[in-house]
DNA sequence: TGGTTTTATGTAAAGGTTTACATGATTATG
DNA sequence: CATAATCATGTAAACCTTTACATAAAACCA
């Protein structure tokens, strides 16, 4: 491969002219450009990546963090990410985490080692205390998430106010036995979410019950494995609200196999509007996010971020819609006290 | 941010020393290692990985280009690799490529700048010459695709005899008028499955009608607008065989919505089955690939190519099976000749 | 004890850039 | 015409490691 020193030599100049050809910015020679534009390209000639970014301390890579990269909405998070960080030049590396603290932090660690320029967290399941002291170090973006109290930067959805709205519709709808499956507890957008749904309860005067609040992993089996619980209690609930559709798809086959109707006999809805939600029988009715903004402007926060500008906005919370389709209706049980 | 140099001061040693303690390769004495630790201890020293990188010459990153980022299909396959990098050490760079040959170049071209070790291609869109050209000197591994007559490594499934396979599938069901909405035709992949497809019509001697061959692009809006169209079509296809589930599940809604049912009227049958397969109503009948396998047993064989070691196999083809579930059926209509 | 081997450590080069500073040539200015 | 300003280019340091080679000290052997 050749390098900086065979074009300087074959072009007849020193390599800091090759350099400034390259990088345009200081003047030079048109003759001697020429020279060495034709040296490079006989040569075939490919900087060196890694030299550049030692000497520049700089790696063009941001690393995007996501609990699992199966999960769809995450997918279009990322290619909001993605797409963003092409523009600006950076490549992204994305890690899965699993749930995992251990492997998020090294991921996390990856910026020390100066493998990476800044990071973009989708769930926060690290220790508080932990990612503020990273943060103040670090250039990190939250996505999806707003750690509440902290001026991590953010851009979010309000999902406590989505899991609010979302309840509502189906109280509105004359439900007011509605489960939760709740996404992992230690999850904090899965706590606000759990919290939106207790409001909204609350405000109508109806007392929460244990029983109809379960912890998913946001996954179609666990969807399915926890309806499939639910079915089984004594007063089986008339709404589900699971806290992503992809549960809520598994709480709808869960129920089909169970042999009764959605949204007859049970109405679901969930949350995210995957593709896949406006596809299933019956379309899902759930809470439209702008994961593809979300993950753009978050990658320019964080550009913004790693370039040491200044950010216009720390926080950002954006407009979720709630998309009622086919899988809610009006509760057609009357409710059996007892 | 403390180097290996400030390390070698406060330690009282020469940095090859500090070195040495990091790597353990050469021996050093117990004492001087105690010190040397502490040091790093103290100064909470992380080495430069850009440094590393750019003396020893290698990144320790592959990149993983999909055609989307979204397409659950390649999300798994992705974990896979992954996994397998991970635990080789290697971190993975994921690109979407969106069709697009320039991306997957540009990406492509990260090698050449030492900015990654490898590149597992997951289709292959560029053109063979190129392709045949970068994979001479730089590791390249095809992962889900196969090239014919060439000897790049590729981990995949026998494309063309599974959905020669799944064609059987529906001819054995009675169905004669079989559609076949294919992904992009300059994948060969697509191509493969396209043959396959053919093949099983021609060995039940059923002429082959063009207008039942559409081209669609894997996304489920595609899928839902082909079959729109072939649902206009003078005699209708009493079966639907897409070359992958997403198209295959937009199918299925056009059909819904059509006024149709499925299987009744009309069978659909997939490819892949991606995790949703199994959940849609009916579930979806669709040929299993080992996706996590394929990324797996990809990467491993990059690493070997990376490090130069032998491959036991070159092409490694691995087995694909039909998972017939509820969306396909017998034919119920008569086929009117005309 | 003198010479050889082993062990522990240091020195310095190499990896391929970018860039601050220096230098020499050219042009502008009064 | 002398001096200043501008332009084009070169030199060498810096980025932070790893590692080949050198050296000094210690251990071993006859």
């Amino acid at each position: 491969m050749a390098t900086i020193h065979d074009v300087a030599k074959l072009a007849k100049v020193s390599i800091a002219t090759v350099s400034r050809v390259m990088s345009g910015a200081d003047p030079v020679n048109p003759k001697t450009q020429q020279r060495v534009l034709e040296a490079m390209e006989k040569l075939n000639y490919r900087p060196n990546g890694l030299a550049r970014n030692l000497r520049s301390q700089k790696t063009n890579v941001i690393i995007a963090l996501v609990p699992d990269i199966k999960n769809p909405f995450f997918s279009e998070v990322i290619r909001g990410i993605e797409d963003g960080a092409r523009q600006a030049g950076f490549n992204v590396l994305i890690g899965s985490t699993d749930g995992d603290r251990d492997k998020t932090k090294e991921y996390m660690a990856l910026l020390d080692e100066s493998r990476a320029d800044g990071i973009i967290l989708t769930t926060t399941q690290t220790d508080r205390a932990f990612l503020e002291e990273f943060a103040a170090r670090s250039p990190v973006v939250l996505a999806c998430e707003y750690l509440p109290g902290s001026d991590i930067p953010s851009v979010s959805i309000d999902n406590e106010s989505a899991a609010r709205k979302i309840t509502k519709h189906l109280l509105s709808l004359g439900h007011t036995r509605i489960a939760h499956i709740m996404g992992p507890s230690n999850v904090i957008l899965c706590q606000a979410r759990l919290n939106g749904y207790r409001q909204a309860l609350h405000q109508h005067g109806i007392m929460e019950d244990e029983l109809l609040i379960q912890e998913g992993d946001y996954s179609l089996d666990s969807g399915y494995l926890i309806t499939r619980k639910l079915l089984s209690i004594n007063r089986i609930p008339t709404a589900i609200f699971a806290a992503n559709d992809e549960m809520a798809i598994g709480a709808m086959k869960a129920i089909r196999d169970f042999g009764l109707r959605v949204p007859h006999d049970i109405s679901v809805v969930g949350f995210d509007d995957i593709h896949f939600s406006s596809y299933v029988s019956p379309a899902l009715t759930t809470i439209q996010q702008p994961r593809y903004e979300i993950g753009q402007r978050s990658v320019n926060m964080l550009i913004k971020l790693i370039r040491s500008e200044p950010l216009d906005q720390s926080q950002v919370v954006l407009e979720d819609t709630l998309v009622v389709r086919e899988s809610s209706a009006a509760c057609q049980r009357a409710i059996q006290e007892g």
